[in-house]
RNA sequence: CGGGAUGUGGCGCAGCUUGGUAGCGCACCUCGCUUGGGACGAGGGGGUCGCACGUUCAAAUCGUGUCAUCCCGACCA
């Protein structure tokens, strides 16, 4: 017992210096490399910085290796998010990266996931892929185990690599094709549990980018390929252009959405022709291939043209009809024919489809009439037109003063397929939307039986019948945070980290490492500081001032203390980052502010 | 998928037209000097010039093919 005793206090002893000497960093022997130009191939503000102070190294397009000072952050942020889940609640797993087939056929996604799956075979042939999310894994993990009613609800996360094969990976971390991800799925008896536990992460999210230091905007969202009915993106609102989605929303009300699933009241406009057109009659309108040109030649506004679109959908082709003024969201249009691919045609594919029907129209001159056979979809504005002008498979012509029933359409589907344009009106309170950009770093979705019902997995109630779980999934992207933190936080010297998630807290620079006084007051306030438990930096190369102060500022120090001449008169100076302000101060004085300010944001 | 461009040391690039010992800046190593915003001098190490085949006495350079990377576009009639 007491040689186990004596053991157990050696032991400790050793683990105590090593945690010590762990967080001892000395810039000598960090391993980061930082350069004097940006990486060529970089095009985004957090690309270029985090490449240039030696955060990431690519190794192949949209993958990267996260050198030590980047892991430490990606470090920091899964950490705030493990702490709001579990607080919230949730219980932390690791599911396998490397996925069989079965699984994903199953719930029906090995056919309709596309390239974006990894898809990969190991050594006896069999199908597998690489987990660009888990909702099959966690599941089939649920129904193995979530029986009872009285075992729910549940909510599972995890943290994990992901990898999707994106057709063109760029902007660095921000659309990578291995990215860190957590992930979370929860399980409930019902909707009513599933809105609770909707909001339950709403409010987890808003905490989370908060505590990361990052401003965001919670928006309505399409909810793509994973499926479901309500979804929500948690935006980083940036004036960079490495925003990839425009966000709509209103100042004077709650609303707001991304374009893809946004929806407005349009300003009064003429919708009826009469007055143009006192019959129906075909003209000829040669050359007008633009609904400008077109608009211009008849002298009407583009509001009485009904535009037609030919778009591939699931490689089908499918007629999209909209007012001529407006412009088609894709996303909206390719859920209303219930697809999951969608691009224009090509004019070769049109060709092709005018001479499968006998007509011989060029574009321009497109339009619905005796297209039937083909699926027709018709936005909502199209309801409105009344005598307008629309195009019928004759080049150069066009029919004017027509009406929809004028057309012998048989099968018509309407549904909201228009984007959504500046100036439009918010549809919660009629004043106008604005527009910016966004940075899409969370996103949570209402996935309902989607999953569960396919994949049969079922509850037992309290009278013995069995029930699908209830599910909802909850996503953030570790890595692409990380990126979205730069793009919310820099200047033209470098990165400005908010202190939660910065690689480190402090940095230390003693001016001239040769000046005894300097050194022994730097590494005073370096071991001070840590045994406060600051992560703190000492810059103990011997190199000049102006190199040390560029890489303090490349890499994004949140605080930085400079160790000089005025060290003389008993003063160090001390700088904050974000803010630029700075000071002198006795390095007692300083190192009590430094502690103080970094323990708050702990 | 279509178009354009580029592959030369860790990073950024020149050399290619007109074939003949592979170069520059940064970074790295040594010495000196310097030490408050990316100093300076001297010396040094590191590259199968993406890969394959071909032409040639000789290929980074010319030809063919291939692979990779980057950018743009993918028709809003």
């Amino acid at each position: 017992m007491e040689f186990q005793y004596n053991v157990f206090m050696i032991k400790l002893h050793v683990i105590k210096i090593i945690r010590e000497e762990l967080f001892t960093m000395k810039m000598s022997k960090l391993f980061v490399q930082t350069m004097r130009e940006y990486p060529s191939d970089a095009e985004v503000i957090s690309h270029k910085m985090l490449g240039r102070a030696g955060f990431i190294k690519k190794l192949s397009p949209g993958i990267y290796t996260y050198m030590p000072l980047m892991w430490r952050v990606l470090k920091k942020i899964e950490n705030i998010v493990r702490e709001e889940m579990d607080r919230a609640g949730a219980q932390e797993l690791l599911m396998p990266f490397v996925q069989p087939k079965e699984l994903w056929e199953e719930s029906g996604r090995w056919e309709v996931y596309g390239k974006e799956l990894m898809r990969l075979k190991d050594r006896h042939d069999r199908d597998m892929c690489l987990g660009p999310t888990h909702e099959e894994i966690i599941t089939a993990v649920a129904r193995d185990g979530l029986k009872s009613y009285k075992q729910l609800p549940v909510n599972l996360y995890q943290i994990q690599s992901k990898f999707r094969d994106e057709i063109r990976p760029r902007y660095g971390l921000l659309r990578g094709r291995e990215f860190i991800m957590k992930d979370a799925y929860s399980f409930d008896l019902d909707e009513a549990g599933l809105d609770k536990e909707y909001e339950n992460m709403a409010k987890a999210y808003k905490k989370i980018f908060e505590r990361c230091g990052l401003e965001t905007k919670m928006v309505q969202s399409d909810s793509g390929a994973i499926g479901g009915s309500v979804s929500h993106e948690f935006m980083v609102i940036t004036d960079t252009d490495a925003g990839e989605n425009d966000v709509f929303y209103c100042n004077s009300c709650d609303y707001s959405a991304n374009s893809n699933h946004a929806i407005s009241n349009l300003p009064e406009a003429v919708v009826d022709g009469r007055e143009y057109f006192s019959e129906t009659k075909i003209l000829d309108t040669p050359n007008t291939h633009s609904i400008e040109e077109l608009s211009k030649f008849l002298n009407i506004p583009d509001t009485l043209i009904l535009k037609t679109l030919v778009y591939i959908i699931d490689k089908k082709p499918v007629l999209a009809l909209i007012r001529a003024d407006k412009a088609i969201e894709e996303t909206k249009l390719m859920n209303a024919a219930g697809g999951i691919d969608i691009r224009i045609a090509s004019s070769a594919e049109i060709a092709e489809l005018m001479s499968e029907k006998g007509f011989d129209a060029v574009p321009g001159f497109i339009g619905p009439k005796g297209m039937n056979g083909i699926q027709i979809i018709a936005d909502e504005t199209v309801r409105d037109l009344k005598n307008f002008v629309v195009g019928i498979n004759q080049t150069d012509k066009h029919l004017a003063g027509a009406n929809l029933s004028d057309l012998g359409i048989e099968n018509i589907k309407y549904a909201d397929i228009r984007l959504v344009q500046r100036g439009e009106l918010c549809p919660q309170c009629g004043k106008p939307l604005y527009v910016t950009k966004g940075i899409e770093v969370g996103n949570i979705f209402k996935l309902g039986t989607k999953y569960s019902k396919p994949m049969n997995a079922v509850y037992t109630d309290i009278n013995g019948k069995t029930h699908p779980y209830v599910m909802g999934c909850y996503g953030i992207g570790i890595s692409r945070t990380a990126a979205a933190a730069v793009e919310a936080h820099y200047d033209e010297h470098g990165i400005k980290w908010p202190i939660a998630i910065a690689p480190y807290h402090v940095v230390i620079v003693p001016v001239n490492i040769n000046d005894e006084l300097q050194m022994e007051v730097a590494d005073k306030m370096y071991k001070n500081l840590q045994s406060a438990g600051i992560e703190v930096v000492l810059d103990d190369r011997n190199e000049r001032a102006g190199v040390k102060f560029k890489d303090a500022d490349l890499i994004g120090f949140p605080f930085r203390v400079t160790v000089g001449k005025t060290i003389n008169e008993g003063f160090v100076e001390y700088k904050v980052r974000e803010t630029g302000e700075q000071g002198k101060y006795t390095p007692e004085e300083a190192t009590k502010k430094l502690i103080e300010k970094i323990k708050a944001v702990k």
